[in-house]
DNA sequence: GAGGCTACG
């Protein structure tokens, strides 16, 4: 019984078979019981049975007798490619124009038998083409679109059980890999247009070389105009080639050079000239035949080319003939004069529309100027780029093919030939020319691995791969490590821009989301608005009641809400006139109704919050900037704006914003063209750009400081992003962000310098202490002597755990800690002051001094230059009488041997010579010296004789104090008389803090 | 002071 259900197995749908045979494999590995096994088997075996009738359902769909169209080059090859098909895995099929090989492969694929036990896929890089290419093999086949031959576009999915054929954009089928890996419902692939070298093409065809190897029975067919075919089939493995003529007439090509050489510059006239001269040229020939037949379609660059050379066209007043434009976002209306029979000749003058995406019918001729607007992607300034380039020569020879379509063409280029043979071959296919964000993103979410090993036609640079990675980074789509985020999981399946699912995600947690989906979805569509320069008068007048005076984007939400209104109101033709009064595109307007209903379901399924009440400017405009992180700018002068990466840029004239004065913008879309232009914007404010940018921008932090005032340790930020200041000056709290430098400063600034307003106790305790020590140090004239401020700061570092950096982590802290901590900060001599000198010299300094025993207060200043510098001894009037030199001499000791220094060292060198050293001499002398022998000088005449065996005199001090010049600085003393003050003054250096000083005496 | 063209559970 499992031997004979496995059997069938090769009957089943391609979809059931791997589940299938797990479920097979299951019964046959687990010992189950007889019963068990009974109805697991009747369960397998009913699963089967219900596979194979689907495929039954398949085959009764798929016309018994196929037939191909005797005309089509495609029909003669059927056996041919049938035969292939069933030997090789993939086959390439290159065909020009008119081979038949769009509308006739599937058929041959059906011959051969596919289509039964899965789906023939065949994709479409085009939505209309995938409709109508649908409509015509349905046509052909006999069968019912839908049914047998089934559709699916973005909007549009026109497929059921029965339909063994599948035309959809290669769009579609890319979504479809992220709920099958493995396309399992496919039997076989085509994808078509295969030269067109689109991003979803390129990555398809990476992707198929991959799954080929896991899918033996899939078949892949690529079709593509006869460019590059070797290409494709290397990447296969050396696929064979089939190679289908194309069915079309002879094209004569001309050259008529606009200019003598290749480098001359070409402007508007002499490119207007030419075309004219083409023109007449071409009427005149078709005198001679006496034949008038044929339109003309001319290929230009730009919107604004087309106009101008019209303008031009139509002023030479040519009998019956109708003069064209025709470009993407030319009104609708007017597209579709190019399919209307006019007066007589038209001149259709077309961008790259024509080139692809619109046929224009009836063309016997082709005047190309070799010039196209071309997207490129600035790695440098992360811009989207159209430069009008030349054209390469597949390019060239497309716009060529153009006519000749049914009848023999010519085709007039208005270069050199040489020009044509210099140019490259092939246009860079755009998975070289586009940021590759959106390709990555999706290959994160499908897991394909490294994207440097992805086997694509054409491996991007790394230095692009890593501006698509950098860009995901931007969006939080990845992190840092560039692994997906969550929010990059929901980005992947949006189906909008990934800048724009940004958007969305941010929207939800924002309470907008209702207002980023009309406003998403309006920038994922052309603008719905038709304005153009000669309606622009009049439509911009009626559209501004839709203005809303700060924002672009939220202009598009009134319009978009006053559109829902009238739609529920009004019947379709009074909408479709209501379109006409506002300039509006009904036809756009429904896509983006479409689009919108899209990403509300998307939105849906994701979980994302909707918004109930209305959105605020804040939230909306914060998600706009969270999608748009190298759109922000700020407003340099009049139009121009400076955006980050140093770019600068203009808004264009269409936003509300321009010529108003917004100092921040964020702005939907930037393009360079003449110059760079920013379209949709709106007003902002700098710090909604930090707050979406935390991930990103640069901070800088300078001038920390104690803030007096909030009793902590404050500091300025300076904010960038992409080396654009959002923020210039902003004063934040420092301790969370260097609480090493803050903690140092709330000690210095803070405690040391006696700021911190607290109830501490032990706080003001310290404060006293200080200040007890502080005024020691005066009396010694040595500040820092004792204590100095570094010795309190350490004193504090050591005390204060790291985290204290503010009166109020203090605080917390000495309350936490309670009387273990009081006693840690108490400051005492032995717990601040170490030097035993230090200690010593406290002595030296008394507070008073016996004179005839009286106690008199001594004073201590230190002012450098003050006249109370000094010490001071207080004397009372009635006392000052009794006052001799002796008593004023002996009445601070700690100042002795610097006295003394000092008068050794102003004696006349002869005599100095005898006391080298004078430090130890000094110091030797001191300890001897006492008020018994006198006075000071007495004393030390004393100890010289003692020590030195010399007698001076004691004239020689005097005079030598007397001859002392400001020029020998270091050794003067100085006898001033000041009022009732005398003073002695020494000091050492010049311009230097002095160290030490002789204590001035005043009487008083 | 001025916009090439596509495409999406």
């Amino acid at each position: 019984m499992l031997d004979s259900l496995k059997q069938k197995l090769d009957t089943c749908q391609l979809a059931d078979v791997f589940r299938l045979e797990n479920t097979l494999n299951k019964i046959q590995r687990g010992n189950l019981s007889q019963k068990d096994l009974a109805s697991s088997l009747a369960a397998a075996a009913a699963a089967i049975e219900k596979s194979q009738r689907a495929c039954e359902l398949r085959r009764a769909a798929i016309p018994i007798k196929i037939t191909y169209p005797k005309n089509l080059p495609v029909s003669a090859r059927a056996e041919e490619i049938t035969k292939l098909l069933r030997e090789h895995q993939v086959l390439i099929v290159a065909g020009d124009t008119g081979s038949g090989k769009t509308t006739q492969l599937p058929k041959v694929c059906l011959e051969a038998g596919f289509g039964v036990r899965g789906l023939i896929g065949h994709t479409q890089p085009r939505r209309l083409a995938a409709l109508s290419v649908a409509n015509r093999i349905a046509d052909e086949l006999g069968v019912e679109i839908g049914l047998g031959v089934g559709s699916q576009i973005r909007f549009k999915d026109n497929t059921s059980g029965q339909s063994f054929l599948k035309l959809m954009t290669d769009g579609i089928l890319l979504t479809e890999i992220q709920q099958d890996k493995l396309l399992n419902k496919y039997e076989v692939l085509i994808i078509d247009e295969a030269h067109e070298r689109s991003l979803n093409i390129d990555f398809l065809l990476g992707y198929l070389k991959q799954l080929l190897q896991k899918r033996e029975n899939l078949k892949l067919i690529v079709t593509s105009a006869t460019i590059d075919v070797e290409k494709f089939s290397k990447h296969f493995d050396n696929a064979p080639i089939v190679a289908v003529s194309g069915r079309t007439y002879p094209v004569e090509t001309r050259y008529a050079p606009l200019a003598e050489s290749s480098t001359e510059q070409i402007d508007d006239d002499l490119q207007i000239d030419g075309i004219i001269k083409a023109v007449e040229d071409i009427a005149k020939s078709d005198k001679k035949k006496g034949s008038s037949s044929g339109d003309i379609l001319v290929f230009l660059s730009s919107e604004r080319e087309i106009r101008a050379t019209a303008t031009k066209l139509r002023k030479q007043k040519y009998r019956d003939v109708d003069i064209l434009p025709l470009y993407g976002r030319l009104r609708y209306s007017e597209q579709i004069k190019i399919f209307k029979p006019g007066l007589g000749r038209k001149i259709v003058l077309a961008t790259n529309v024509a080139e692809t995406s619109i046929t224009v019918p009836g063309i016997n001729y082709v005047i190309d100027t070799g010039l196209a607007r071309i997207s490129r992607y600035s790695l440098q300034s992360k811009v989207q780029r159209l430069p009008i380039e030349a054209i390469s020569q597949a390019s060239a020879n497309q716009r060529k093919g153009r006519c000749g379509r049914m009848a023999d063409g010519v085709c007039i280029r208005l270069y050199a030939e040489s020009d044509f043979e210099s140019r490259p071959e092939f246009t860079d296919p755009e998975i070289m020319r586009t940021n590759l964000a959106s390709v990555i993103l999706r290959m994160k979410y499908l897991r394909l691995g490294e994207i440097e090993q992805f086997p694509f036609l054409d491996a991007p640079e790394p230095r692009a791969i890593n501006e698509g990675i950098k860009l995901l980074i931007e969006l939080d789509a990845l992190s840092h490590s560039r692994q997906l985020t969550q929010s990059g999981r929901k980005m992947a399946v949006l189906p909008v821009d990934p800048r724009y699912a940004r958007m969305l995600i941010t929207a939800s947690t924002q309470n907008c989301l209702r207002e980023l989906q009309i406003v998403v979805s309006a920038l994922g569509i052309q603008d719905p608005r038709e304005i153009s320069s000669d309606n622009r008068q009049q439509a911009k007048q009626q559209l501004a009641e839709f203005d809303h005076e700060d924002s672009d984007f939220l202009s598009l939400v009134k319009l978009w809400e006053d559109y829902e209104k009238k739609r529920q109101d009004l019947n379709q033709g009074q909408l479709r006139k209501h379109c006409k009064k506002y300039f509006l595109s009904y036809m756009r307007m429904r896509e983006w109704r479409e689009v919108h209903h899209q990403l509300l379901l998307s939105c849906q399924k994701l979980g994302l919050r909707m918004n109930r009440e209305i959105g605020d400017y804040e939230g909306i405009h914060k998600s706009l900037i969270s999608g748009s992180l190298n759109q922000i700018a700020k407003r340099l002068d009049g139009r121009s704006f400076r955006g980050n990466r140093n770019k600068t840029f203009s808004l264009f004239s269409t936003s509300v914003l321009a010529n108003k004065g917004a100092k921040w913008i964020v702005s939907g879309e930037q393009i360079e063209t003449s110059q760079t232009f920013a379209t949709t914007a709106a007003k902002i404010q700098p710090e909604w750009i930090e707050e979406m940018a935390l991930h990103l921008v640069k901070r800088e932090y300078f001038e920390p400081h104690w803030s007096k005032k909030r009793q902590q340790v404050m500091a300025y930020e300076k904010v960038q992003l992409y080396g654009l200041v959002i923020i210039e000056k902003a004063l934040l709290s420092y301790s969370k962000i260097d609480p090493k430098t803050s903690r140092t400063l709330f000690i210095q600034e803070g405690l040391i310098a006696g700021e911190v307003s607290t109830d501490l106790k032990i706080y003001h305790r310290n404060r006293e202490f200080l200040a007890a020590l502080a005024k020691q140090e005066e009396k010694m004239r040595r500040p820092d002597l004792l204590v100095a401020e570094r010795d309190v700061a350490a004193f504090y570092e050591q005390r204060l755990p790291e985290t204290v950096c503010s009166t109020r982590d203090l605080t917390a802290w000495v309350r936490k800690q309670g009387t273990s901590a009081e006693k840690s900060l108490l400051m005492t001599v032995d717990n601040l002051v170490d030097s035993d000198t230090a200690m010593n010299a406290l002595h030296s300094f008394p507070d008073a001094t016996a004179v005839h025993k009286n106690n008199l207060r001594l004073e201590y200043v230190f002012e450098p230059g003050s006249k109370v510098d000094g010490a001071t001894l207080e004397v009372p009037v009635e006392m000052v009488s009794q006052l001799q030199q002796a008593d004023l001499d002996w009445a601070v000791p700690g100042n002795l041997a610097e006295k003394c220094t000092a008068l050794i060292k102003g004696l006349p060198k002869s005599r100095r010579k005898n006391f080298i050293p004078v430090n130890a001499f000094v110091a030797q002398a001191c300890e001897q010296m006492s008020n018994k022998d006198g006075d000071l000088i007495a004393s030390l005449l004393v100890q010289i004789r003692n020590l030195k065996g010399l007698e001076l005199d004691r004239a020689e001090f005097e005079q030598s104090t007397a001859a002392c010049t400001p020029e020998h600085q270091d050794s003067r003393i100085e006898r001033l008389r000041e009022g009732d003050c005398v003073c002695g003054q020494y000091s050492r250096g010049q311009g230097a803090a002095p160290a030490a000083r002789f204590p001035g005496k005043r009487r008083k």
